[in-house]
DNA sequence: CGATGTAAGTCTTGAAACAAGACTGAGTCA
DNA sequence: TGACTCAGTCTTGTTTCAAGACTTACATCG
């Protein structure tokens, strides 16, 4: 399978991929979460060739994740903002950065922590169950095909 | 920035995508969330390369995400299996494959349901805080260094 | 006026990664 | 004996990436 034919896949995981699994495009978003908003500031933070970026804002704009407006009409400047869509990445994003805390850490600690303002405290991203509320563990998980299963030969999901 | 150098950054993220971020990998992670276990399903389920596969392979088990362990002795065979590190990733898979049903299923669902067992029902993961146990929005989310953060020019979280 | 600076890119070039498929080797099945 | 399975490695051509030079349009400084 090639990789730009992801998006064809009924796997929502590939799907999801083909939208943010380039390289550098999490940390792009990571940087978006962060309130960067300029070509150049992605760049410089990020240290991505300039090319790379321009295709990846590009992408992200297209598939309506980040939002490009002009901020400045001459000369004609514009900023990349996250959509209702791209916010919902948070919670893919966090967890993936508290695997990497929990993970690869150094032994001082994480190097970011997040702050819940409704409650005041410092968390972590716990998976909760929408049906019962509680919290998931990977192993009390079973899947079955949904609505939009097609009959087919390999796994999606 | 060099993608390799990845993991000598003090983001949680970037050391995250260092093990995670290549293409391919997450949809090898997948297979193995449900259950995939062999050389030869991966690669069919997938469709990749049998060289990449190998490699990503080797890769997620130095990393000890997965662990490759005998099964068979004449001819050895080996299979790869979920360590308690990578079930560890589930969550932020859930939350892709979540944010993929929520954007890009087709009008007749998503085409598979994740059921908990623990209480019996179809569900959608929710970010929810470790602290007060409620469900988190992003925007009520701030970020502040932690005991791990240098002093730095870029960002990093 | 001319030089310098900034923002948001495009173009070029060489290096690395990927895709597709042939090949290998040890053992099994008919 | 010949075909088949599993878990890879090897080869070849294509695509993507990294790094940096170049471009365009405007702003400011002297």
């Amino acid at each position: 399978m090639r990789w730009d034919s992801l998006a064809d896949e009924q796997c929502s995981l590939a799907r999801a991929l083909a939208v943010i699994g380039d390289r550098w495009t999490l940390l792009v978003l990571r940087e978006a979460f962060l309130k960067v908003r300029r070509f150049d500031d992605f760049r410089e933070n990020l240290g991505i060739a300039r090319q790379v970026l321009a295709e990846r804002l590009a992408h992200l704009v297209e598939e309506g994740v980040l939002a490009k407006t002009l901020y400045q009409d001459n000369p004609p400047r514009y900023e990349y903002r996250l959509t209702e869509k791209g916010l919902g990445l948070y919670p893919a994003i966090l967890a993936l950065v508290h695997w990497g805390d929990a993970h690869y850490a150094g032994r001082k600690g994480p190097p970011l922590l997040h702050r819940h303002k409704t409650c005041g405290h410092d968390f972590r991203s716990v998976m909760t169950c929408s049906a019962c509320g509680e919290a998931v563990d990977p192993r009390a998980v079973e899947t079955h095909p949904g609505p939009g299963a097609a009959r087919r030969k390999r796994n999606g999901g």
